[in-house]
DNA sequence: CTTGATAGTTAGCACCGGCTAACTTTCTTA
DNA sequence: TAAGAAAGTTAGCCGGTGCTAACTATCAAG
């Protein structure tokens, strides 16, 4: 466990508060999951609501609930009952910064010659523990080639 | 989310029950670093106590505790009241698949222009993702390097 | 306008993986 | 060998992320 497991985009706001390390870690992988997907949603369908992430990540109305929940709490989005689900600035950004990761992850490892579909899968996975350090190795790799 | 989150090794036994994911693939994720680190431990001092698992993941004695017993209950490890850990069959094979796949991605990442530190680093959060053809994409470009 | 389907909420449960506190066992060493 | 330190256990707590079941709200058709 570790630091390592920190997800990389939250290692600063956490990094005062040491313990709790695997739980805090787990949650915020949710939480970039979650803003990507409405980020997306909202780019392609305008609005996001509940049932969309229902869909999305094939858990349970209530699931999305409690998550939701857990976002407005953090900052991270808004919503009200009934309401579509908005992103905040916090959340925007948050969403913006996984969707970048995620992207030149998942476009390094088809370079590497992963097929697309295991790259999509595995690119979920992998953008959450992704440094910056490493981000940089792949997206030279993605600018310049193997030189 | 979706099968996704789940550590690759695992993902076979689990795809009957495609439900309790997340929480599936989070626990599979712990079995996997205390295997390993069950088996690094045995490998260099002999034999693993609680106490090294205790200093390896900066967790308190009761947490080792409670996780070991799963481990137990799972089938990875046989202990008993005061003796050192042991691995069953399974959990050897669990713990050098993970080994293999850390190593892999590890000197992958040092490949690409990663520091040996951050390749440490973020080989740990990585390894649990990255599927078969991932791996042999990476293991081949060790070998063969870009050509 | 009512009715039924779809969407969303709430309450209550379970498991995981953290923790502290209090205890017991084992080891070391004076 | 007795005492103190180190290691291990147990009990009980919390939060996150799942679930089901039962309820309420909204929306589309007829």
């Amino acid at each position: 466990m570790s630091l390592t497991a920190l997800p990389v985009l939250l290692r600063v706001d956490l990094s005062d508060r040491v313990h709790k390390r695997t739980r805090d870690a787990h949650a915020s992988e949710v939480a970039e999951d979650y803003v990507e997907a409405i980020a997306d949603t909202v780019a392609t369908a305008g609005v996001c609501r509940s049932i969309d992430l229902v869909k999305q990540f094939d858990v349970t109305h209530a699931t999305v609930n409690n998550t939701v929940a857990r976002l407005q709490r953090d900052g991270l989005v808004i919503t009200k009952p009934y309401q579509p689900i908005e992103l905040t600035h916090a959340g925007r950004r948050l969403a913006n910064a996984s969707r970048k990761r995620h992207d030149v992850v998942r476009a390094f490892l088809e370079a590497i010659g992963v097929s697309p579909r295991t790259a999509a899968i595995d690119s979920e996975g992998i953008e959450h523990h992704v440094s910056k350090e490493t981000l940089r190795a792949m997206q030279r790799i993605l600018d310049d080639g193997w030189s």
